[in-house]
DNA sequence: TATATATTTAAGTAATCAATTGAGTACTTG
DNA sequence: CAAGTACTCAATTGATTACTTAAATATATA
């Protein structure tokens, strides 16, 4: 082997090792998912990822130095966002990969979800069927924030802090189908356990909004379906409001109305 | 959030964090590479990455640590694998986002290849058309060892090494297309280089065979065609073991056939 | 049984990294 | 212009990592 051709190589997987070593601290893997929801301030990550904020600050820059998360200042503000949906594919990849090769993953999860058992999680092509047939509600009980950034179509945001003071909107006859960030994500199970407690049909979707767009199917943005900034909520608005935007979607042809009636 | 919530997500993203640091150092990106290659002894990783044995070994370690490759042993020998299809293609996935975020590559890459200019690399549709026509030959130019762990069906294993001594055995009437390890491996394009000097019609294609498996597309094993192993060469004797080997392939309707006929 | 080979393990050193603290910059608001 | 907020930068700490050398283990061969 040449000494050239050795340098050569030297400097191609440093290169390659970059984006390596930005997936090598836990911390960072959190912000990445996080930023797979949608971009976010260096406040609003430091609060998620219980980070101290040079710290958070410290480590957006190492993704940043490794080309993958991009930053734009608006006032006071930074916004971080993924800088390629490539980014979220690998992070998603390398998780996968995870999940399937480690089994102390399955330990972990194990040992915190144990409380609400059976909440059988519902699979995708279950849901698109379920949804298709309009006899369920597809809940994102996600911040606002992130459900403005990104949803699945025909999906209602009550974001779980609000959901206790706001049950009176959600239908009684129907199953309620909750989603969140992803799998590993929390909040969809609290929200089932709370609403069968409350007497409602609930299940959670496995599956967040990342996993959706990596599969190519459709993402929807900022329609704010069943949000209330205002504060002041109505009985059954939320299934005014669902008739409303699934009338949207019968007149769009092709696009995403076709994943539903696939 | 709770206390307990922070705590489940630390151990969880400390899980995925394993394989991220595993992808961490350039040399154990190279030992994936070559494993993506087929399975190899630790000692001709350590030749062929450039690393001590020692240190070649604690790398081995802390992929299998990470799940990421398996180790059998077989006499003396140790052979390493990779442990999962999936981690090729997330290996191959981390090099595509490179490739396409780090311009640095593009840089580190011009610098070298400078010198065989107007190699113009061939696609892969490309590839499968001129072999279907059965007016190329296509060159598996790496070592043996790693043309009997897999190759692309066809292709005639002639390792670059005996490639000037051989050279009355390819055909000089036909294009001639040379393929190794994947586009940053320098095999093919000094392959190409002596075959035009020699009067050839050579091209260079760029893809290897972890690219090809990873595509789905079929990859042969073990069959040796065009391999010398007694050292005795027949001038025209890979142009007939050629014709045998598609005569087995049209044989086998749905099989490798169906790609070429495609 | 002795010897050689392939690999792993252990110990040591220099380099790198994560997290904290405190200071500094950029922008907005009063 | 002064004060407050969001963020970045610099310096320090302790922990982790890459690599080397030397010793240990495991298997084959003479």
């Amino acid at each position: 082997m040449s000494k050239q051709s050795r340098m050569f190589k030297d400097q191609l997987y440093e290169q390659f090792a970059r984006i390596g070593k930005a997936l090598a601290s836990p911390k960072r893997l959190e912000l990445l998912d996080l930023l797979a929801q949608g971009e976010r301030t260096v406040e609003s990550l430091t609060r998620e990822a219980s980070l101290g904020l040079a710290n958070c600050s410290q480590h957006l820059q190492v993704l940043r130095e490794a080309r993958l998360v991009e930053a734009r200042k608006e006032g006071l503000y930074v916004f971080y966002r993924l800088a390629d949906e490539a980014v979220g594919g690998l992070w998603l990849a390398l998780r996968s990969l995870a999940e399937r090769r480690l089994a102390d993953i399955e330990r972990v999860v194990r040992d915190y979800f144990e409380v609400p058992e059976a909440l059988e999680p519902v699979g995708r092509r279950a849901l698109l069927e379920w949804v298709r047939e309009g006899h369920v509600t597809l809940l994102d009980v996600r911040p606002a924030e992130e459900y403005r950034a990104g949803h699945i179509p025909g999906a209602v945001s009550v974001p779980l802090e609000e959901l206790e003071r706001r049950l009176a909107e959600l239908p009684t006859d129907q199953e309620i189908i909750a989603y969140c960030r992803g799998p590993y994500c929390v909040f969809a199970v609290h929200a089932v356990e709370l609403l069968r407690e409350r007497g409602f049909t609930a299940r959670r979707f496995e599956e967040g909004v990342p996993e959706w767009r990596v599969a190519g199917l459709p993402v929807a943005v900022g329609q704010e379906l069943g949000e209330r900034p205002n504060g002041r909520y109505r009985r059954g608005s939320i299934d005014k409001e669902k008739a409303m935007i699934f009338e949207q979607l019968r007149h769009d042809p092709g696009g995403c109305l076709a994943y539903f009636l696939a």
